[in-house]
DNA sequence: CGGATATCGTTCAGTGATCGAATGAAGCGG
DNA sequence: CCGCTTCATTCGATCACTGAACGATATCCG
């Protein structure tokens, strides 16, 4: 019965049911989650602490302009983040010999026992967050979400 | 010799193939694409002004500890949140004369307007960001992301 | 009734994350 | 050699957000 313009009153989907707004509340909630997880580990580090790293697993050594572009965040800010992971020893700081204006960075091993805690507790975090869903609906949901990060160009 | 394709242990996945991780990437991605469609709206508007009239519109007239209770912010960022919608018109704010201390909000209809063109963006954002995948995999993604929501307790 | 106590909204100063501009060292083109 | 660019770093500024203090109101209890 109601309007056959069909722009009255979309009231019932909303705005919350919407693909951005559920992505952007849940990713503050999985990010606040792993931010906790990560405060047990008492080292001080934050959730960008390990996008560096994870961004500097991915590839061979990197100079800390080209980590900066991958994160999308200021140089400077991978300046504050690799001191504090050089103190922890999860990265090494070299110089190149090539471009001595250069900073490359390097995992240590003990940067991928960093890493590798990391993996386990957000798998954790996934088993949690997950527990009502069916394997087909992680599996699919898993998919979907790879599939957006290409889309958008991240790791 | 330590990589390549035959390391059989639990390395190749890695932490960026967990939900947490994914969830934690897509949804600054999402916040960011919805902070700048905001922008373009000029009216000084935040994603956390958006979920305030959210959170309002969901039930009845409500007062401002209760919002920032749902909202998981304390109630003086309340304050100035609702200050700004209120010089936008889009909240109403009116002593409770049952409780002189509660001040309770109330949406009004420029503040619905505001969410429909909210709404309509995050849609167009929706379908962007999956172009790639079928109608399919939409459904179960956005069911899938509601079940987490509900998980977790969200709107 | 009346004083102690709790609650609401508001203000304000402080903190933490992040950025942008300025600086200095190093490379590069002519 | 000399300007021009690029890299890392430092530093000051900004913005969102919090927590503590405050005044006004409400509630409880003797």
């Amino acid at each position: 019965m109601s309007d056959v313009t069909g722009t009255a009153s979309p009231r019932l989907p909303g705005l919350s049911a919407t693909l951005v707004f559920k992505l952007g509340t849940l990713g503050t909630v999985a990010t606040d989650r792993f931010t906790r997880a990560l405060e047990t580990f008492d080292l001080g580090l934050k959730p960008k602490h390990i996008g560096l790293l994870v961004a500097l697993g991915a590839g061979a050594a990197t100079s800390q302009q080209e980590l900066a572009a991958r994160m999308g965040v200021a140089p400077s800010l991978v300046v504050s983040l690799a001191d504090h992971l050089e103190e922890l020893q999860a990265v090494r700081r070299v110089r190149d010999p090539q471009d001595r204006r250069r900073q490359v960075l390097t995992l240590t091993d003990e940067g991928r026992r960093l890493l590798d805690r990391c993996e386990t507790a957000s798998r954790d975090l996934d088993a949690d967050l997950t527990a009502e869903l069916t394997d087909a609906q992680r599996a699919a949901l898993g998919e979907a979400l790879q599939l957006l990060a290409d889309r958008v160009g991240l790791p």
